[in-house]
RNA sequence: GGGUUCGUAGCUCAGCCAGGUAGAGUACCGGACUUUUAAUCCGGCUGUCCGGGGUCCGAAUCCCCGCGAACCCGCCA
């Protein structure tokens, strides 16, 4: 077998950019500064699969970079697509606001200028957190200021063509009959209820009329305006179909990745680059789309969709650039429970890195160490960061809920885990803290104490008045049981049910001295006053 | 109708995208420890890698044909 030549750093990504630059390569273009694009949603709570394009797109940036190469990443926010549906959880009154562009309605949450402002503000502090650099674009701003007026004054006068062929490709006939271009009609301000259907070239105008649309099972009564509107000032914008292809001539996009929903839109959209707009699409790389788990309780907040800021209350930062660079095809479903295996893969990663831990084949380290390196987006830490395994932090959190850090830290350094405290450690004890509050949160049980039992944990209450070595505890509960004639199984099961809220736990006498022993005594109280 | 992904231990899945000894967790079995349950620690077992063909010195991994499951598109952005 022939050598593997290993590309840059080893990883699909420095696959992609090699790809890249050699096709740039035999198109003959300039190499100078090579654009890479995402595109970023406004209409609604942003997934965390949504920073996955950006996110994505930004590795090929520094893969491109690391060759030596000059790049960019211009995020693209589809502000003025109109807000088609409310998302659950939303208040009513977004209603009246159906197919109006989303950057022209109130925020619901009251903390930016509008809807699309707002969305997209959750989904660029999500990539300003990971510490993905890029540069913003608005599509309102886009448009206004007549950035694609030369691009869509070319799609319009091949309007014709253009339906033909998106009919041919996807089947969608639609835009034989109307143009691909959406005006905001001047009197509603409604998107998609005003159809377009004459271009007049020459003074680069379209007629419309407001005559409404279906959207999904929806009908949308159109105000009846007659309109006209200057494509190089007025508000409107190109259809799906057409859109990317304006905006990669536009911004000179050699590169964007995209979710297979999307699928037909850019087959459509690489052709009108490539026929009509004669600039050759970029390359692509399709990804899955990411899914919720389904059945999983998430906190209450407003829908079930794993945000980036949520992941962030119990996870790093590493922990999500590793579940988006570790591979591009695959995953499909995602959820918090992820978060545990991720943190430990992102130390065994750091492991190999720094030589700790060695692996038999050559190129899996070399793997492993260019996706460690890409996870801190190529400039990695001269040192390992102290780590203790995650689960084992979420189990300790579930024990010390109060003045946890100090009480967590201490048993790890009793375990020899740690030697001593530190800020990273601190961090993560907290992460595990919200995921052992939020996730494994003890039912609370209806604890059924008979009064033999009761006499036997008011005895105990006292016992605890007086500290005493783990041993004896052990053994002066078992004695308690006893000469209370309860079967010990029973009293230990109904104290872990008391303390733990569940049937069974950890060795108990060692495990009380660890809560505190008046802790423990006072939640025995609590539960008898609570009974009766 | 078009397309994509997935199928690996009893269960949940990793490994596949750049081929090189079949992996983890859990379950199970045994041992240690414990004056109860449990936890913990040590050791062990577990495979038609969906089926069939091809390429290769070598295939879970790449290619082709099937079977099964899920999802996306066939409104719209």
């Amino acid at each position: 077998m022939e050598e593997q030549k290993i590309i840059g750093k080893g990883t699909w990504i420095d696959k992609l950019a090699s790809e890249l630059l050699e096709k740039e390569k035999y198109l003959g273009r300039d190499t100078g500064m090579i654009r890479v694009e995402s595109g970023l949603g406004a209409s609604g709570i942003p997934h965390i699969g949504s920073l996955g394009d950006a996110v994505r797109a930004y590795g090929v940036k520094i893969a491109l970079e690391n060759f030596g190469f000059r790049s960019e990443l211009v995020a693209y926010s589809d502000d003025l697509d109109g807000l088609r549906k409310i998302p659950e959880g939303f208040p009513d009154w977004l209603k009246e606001h159906i197919a109006k562009p989303v950057s022209f309605i109130p925020d619901p949450f009251g903390c930016h200028d509008s809807y699309g402002l707002h969305m997209s503000s959750l989904l660029l502090d999500g990539l300003d957190k990971l510490g993905i650099k890029y540069k913003f674009q608005r599509g309102v701003d886009t448009y206004r200021s007549g950035l694609l007026k030369d691009q869509i004054h070319s799609i319009l006068i091949n309007s014709k063509k253009i339906g033909e062929k998106i009919a041919e490709l996807v089947g969608q006939e639609k835009y034989q009959e109307s143009l691909p271009y959406f005006p905001v009609c001047a009197n509603c301000g409604r998107l998609y209820t005003a159809i377009a259907y004459e271009y007049l070239s020459d003074e680069k105008k379209i007629k419309y009329k407001c005559s409404g649309t279906t959207i999904g099972s929806k009908v949308l009564e159109g105000c009846g305006h007659d309109g006209i509107t200057d494509i190089t000032k007025d508000l409107g914008k190109l259809a799906w179909k057409v859109e990317f292809a304006a905006r990669w001539q536009a911004f000179d996009i050699r590169f964007e990745a995209y979710g297979k929903d999307i699928m037909d839109s850019v087959k459509v959209n690489d052709w009108v680059s490539d026929e009509i707009l004669n600039f050759h699409h970029p390359m692509h790389v399709r990804y899955e789309m990411f899914l919720d788990k389904g059945g999983k309780k998430i906190s209450k907040s407003l829908g079930n969709v794993v945000t980036s800021q949520a992941w962030l209350r119990y996870g790093t930062v590493k922990s999500i650039l590793l579940l988006l660079y570790k591979r591009i095809t695959g995953t499909r479903e995602v959820g918090f429970d992820d978060i545990p295996a991720l943190m430990s893969e992102y130390h065994e990663l750091e492991n190999i890195y720094f030589g700790k831990i060695k692996l038999d084949n050559e190129n899996k380290t070399i793997r492993a160490k260019g996706l460690y390196e890409y996870v801190n987006l190529l400039s990695p830490p001269k040192n390992p960061t102290p780590y203790v395994n995650y689960r084992l932090l979420v189990q300790l959190c579930m024990i010390f809920r109060e003045d946890r850090i100090s009480k967590v830290t201490k048993k790890l350094i009793e375990y020899r885990t740690i030697k001593e405290s530190s800020s990273e450690i601190d961090d993560l004890i907290m992460l595990a803290g919200n995921y052992a509050d939020d996730f494994d949160k003890p039912t609370k049980v209806e604890v059924q104490i008979d009064d033999m039992s009761k006499k036997a944990l008011i005895e105990l209450i006292k016992i605890l008045s007086v500290e005493s070595e783990p041993d004896d505890l052990q053994n002066t509960i078992y004695n308690i049981a006893k000469s209370n004639g309860i079967q010990p199984k029973d009293f230990f099961r109904i104290l872990y049910q008391i303390i733990l809220a569940s049937d069974r736990g950890p060795k108990l006498g060692p495990f009380i001295l660890d809560i505190g022993w008046k802790k423990a005594a006072l939640t025995i109280s609590e539960h008898l006053n609570h009974g009766t």
